[in-house]
This record gives structure tokens, C-alpha cells and sequence, in this order.
DNA sequence: CATTATACTGAACATTTATTCAGTATAGGT
DNA sequence: ACCTATACTGAATAAATGTTCAGTATAATG
């Protein structure tokens, strides 16, 4: 019960040297692990804990130990996708010079994301079912805030560039979300090739419909 | 077993003078109409068998009776629901001339009927829930590709009017789509002057993205 | 009136599955 | 060496719920 102890809880995970702390943070990850496996390969509802139990290869209550429920679970995973998003965003960013590129940029790093990270139907799936905790509610209207949120900064960037001539920052972000959004459902019943053609000419029109006119 | 009873047979509902027959109907239109209500409010997986029970006054037997299985019951109401919609669209389209009018007109109808029709909400959970027999998946493409055809075809007649100049009517047609499903899912977290505000603009922005150039 | 097909009942069934909890093992601290 | 908190076990629990089916009522039929 040292001051050095508290410290080293607070720091969360892998700079604490402590051989118990270490393996619970492994076996915490190899649920994880296993859990964003099967949810994507078999949705949200369909994958059981006794699945999990299975893949992870740990006891139930093993779960319930690392997680609240089911829910923050999968809520967990959600967040972890997010975190690294920004992170892989944020490197991603820099390489484009004007904010039409970062937006063809943005799309076709979805298109690909979508493709390749296997999360998005359990993630739709969960966010359309109704039986949520008001907690988890909440959680999830603070995420698609934060989608818009992160729109809007990328289209108030365009303006200030003058690459845009628009008004109605907010509501064109929920757009944007919107059209990016349906097309990550769709882009569900395409080919990869497909996928991405798809987005890049949705950013087309977007973009067209929002650019400078000449009168 | 009279051809007269098989021609009675043939023609659906009301049309038929049978006692029996119409207090068939009549108990499937109740047992349908309570279903609906339920879904709406409190979702698809959430509503039990056992609520419509309640609600529509019957016998869990009798539903089973009418319907195949709960699947099947929904996948009646989405297509009376949409049997419905083209019924009023195809009143309502008359009133526009040019095909920009109609995509605005439907655009507004869209947002009023999302507001109003109950079952969006259940249906994006059903769509995005994994576990559908696989006929239902089968019917619930061929509803999505319905959606894809009914706007192809609207963007063809405004190429062919002149008013669009652009190519790919068939990608288009989707990304149409996806701007409008996605707006529906945004649409549930707003008031309704503001979601009809967001369908408004999102067209503004799609029509401007497809419209002819100057140049 | 008798027969039959249709419409309907509702209790029982079968299965699934998230969650708990009493108990065990062990690493870290003292 | 002893103690304690942490990490973990896994069988039992408890509730939900879609679906069936043997049986009943009744309108149509001949």
C-alpha cells in the first residue's frame, strides 16, 4: 500500500513490471481478442459467452472478472477501434495538403477499414438493437457525436481554406456521417474494388455539392 | 369445391363475401396491426410473441396460424409497409414535374414518413441482426435491390431530361440510398422540422453533386 | 343434419444463454 | 513464513421466449 503501488495501478497496463498485473493484462487482451474475432465473424447477439469461453480458452467468470457484461464487452471493443482509428488518422492526416484530399483520403481509409476491420456489422448491429443499458445509450450517443464532431472540424478546415463556400457546418457534417454511414451498410454486399469506387465517387458528389460555385 | 370458391380463394381478402374468410382477415389485420405497434416501440428482438398475444387479444397458436414464425410476420408488415409506399408515392410523384421536384419531394416525404411510419427503427435492427433464415435474406436483398431500382430508374429520367449529366446511374443510385438510409438512422436523434431540414440539405448537396456543369 | 375444412386455443416444451458466486490458486508485500 | 489482495474457475442459476400440437369451436357444404 506504498505511494509507488498507487502509481503503478494508475499507469494502466503494460509499464507496470508486475509479473500478476502483467499476465491479468494479457489474459484480458486475449479475451479481447477472441471476443472481436467471433463477434465479427458471427454479430453481436449470435456469439455466446460460452464462445468466447471456448476461444479465449479461460472460464466465464474469468470474463466478468476483466469485463462488466456482455455489453461492456463489446463496448471495450468499440472504444479500442476508436482509439486506434485516431491514432492511425492522425499519422494518416499529415500526408495530405488540402482538405478535399483528406476527405478522399478519409474515404478511401474507411472503404478499406470497413473492408478489412471486421467490427463494423456487430458494431451496426449493436447500435440499431434496442435492448441497451441507458449507460451504454449514453456511451454511444457520446461515439457519434464525437463522428460528427470530428466531420465538422474537417469541413470548418475546408472553409477556412476556402475550399468550400458553406454555411451550415453541423447539419452538413450529420450528412457526411450520414452518406458514410449507409455506405458502410452497403458496401457490406460489395467486392473491394467495388467498395472503394463507391466511396470515392460518393466523396465526388459530396464534394461537388458543396464546392465553390463559379457565379 | 367449386370454381367459384377457388376464384374466392384467389382474390385476397375483403373482395370475398365468406363469414369465415373475413373474420380470418380480420383477426390477421388485428394480430398485424398490434404487431406493428409493438415493434415500433419497443423494437423487434425485444417484442415477444407473448406481448402481441396480449396486445392483439388471440392466442400465441393463432399467430402461428396466420404467419409462418415471428420472422415471417415482419417480413409481412416491411412489405405491406411497402406495399403502402408506392401505393402514395405514385399519387404524389404526379404532382412534380421536372426529376429534381421529385427527388425533393421525395426527400421531404421520406423524412415526414420516417417521423411518422414507426417500423423504421425495428427494421434497421432486423436488416443488421445476423440471425435471418436464409430466405429472409434472400427477400431482404431483393427489398434493398427494389430501393436501388426505384432510384436508378428516377436518375435515368433526369439524364434523360437533361437535368443530371452523369454516367454511373447504377453506383449513383446506391449512394443515393446510402445518403438516405444513413439520414434515417440520424433522423431518430432529431426533432421533426430538423430532420426534414437534413433531408432537405442532403439533397441540395446531391443534386448539386450530380448537376450539369458550366463548363 | 352430418361432415368437413377452417379458424383458433393455450399449456407444455425445448432450448438458449447471460450472469453469479462460493471456492481455489498464487504472487506480492511484510 | 504468513497473510492478503488479486486473478481465476466452472457448475449452478434463472429467466426468457419462439414454437408446437393435441384438442375445441364453428361456419360452410352437400
Amino acid at each position: 500500500m506504498t505511494l509507488i503501488l498507487k502509481i503503478c495501478q494508475l499507469e494502466s497496463g503494460e509499464a507496470c513490471v508486475n509479473k500478476k498485473q502483467q499476465q491479468a493484462e494479457q489474459t484480458k487482451k486475449k479475451i479481447a481478442d477472441a471476443a472481436r474475432a467471433l463477434f465479427a465473424q458471427k454479430g453481436y447477439k449470435a456469439t455466446a459467452i460460452e464462445d468466447i469461453v471456448k476461444a479465449a480458452g479461460c472460464s466465464a467468470g474469468n470474463i466478468y472478472y476483466h469485463f462488466k457484461n456482455k455489453e461492456g464487452l463489446f463496448v471495450y471493443l468499440l472504444e479500442d477501434w476508436n482509439r486506434e482509428w485516431d491514432r492511425t488518422w492522425l499519422v494518416k492526416e499529415k500526408q495530405y495538403l488540402t482538405t478535399t484530399d483528406k476527405l478522399y483520403g478519409m474515404a478511401e481509409y474507411l472503404a478499406l477499414d470497413q473492408m478489412s476491420h471486421p467490427l463494423t456489422k456487430a458494431a451496426d448491429e449493436f447500435f440499431n438493437n434496442a435492448e441497451k443499458a441507458p449507460e451504454v445509450e449514453e456511451r454511444i450517443n457520446e461515439m457519434v457525436q464525437g463522428y460528427i464532431e470530428f466531420n465538422r472540424r474537417l469541413l470548418q478546415q475546408g472553409i477556412d481554406n476556402d475550399e468550400f463556400a458553406i454555411k451550415n457546418v453541423s447539419s452538413l457534417a450529420i450528412i457526411l456521417d450520414s452518406l458514410l454511414l449507409g455506405l458502410s451498410q452497403h458496401s457490406r454486399r460489395m467486392e473491394r474494388e467495388e467498395a472503394l469506387e463507391a466511396y470515392r465517387l460518393a466523396m465526388d458528389v459530396f464534394l461537388q455539392g458543396i464546392a465553390r460555385r463559379i457565379r
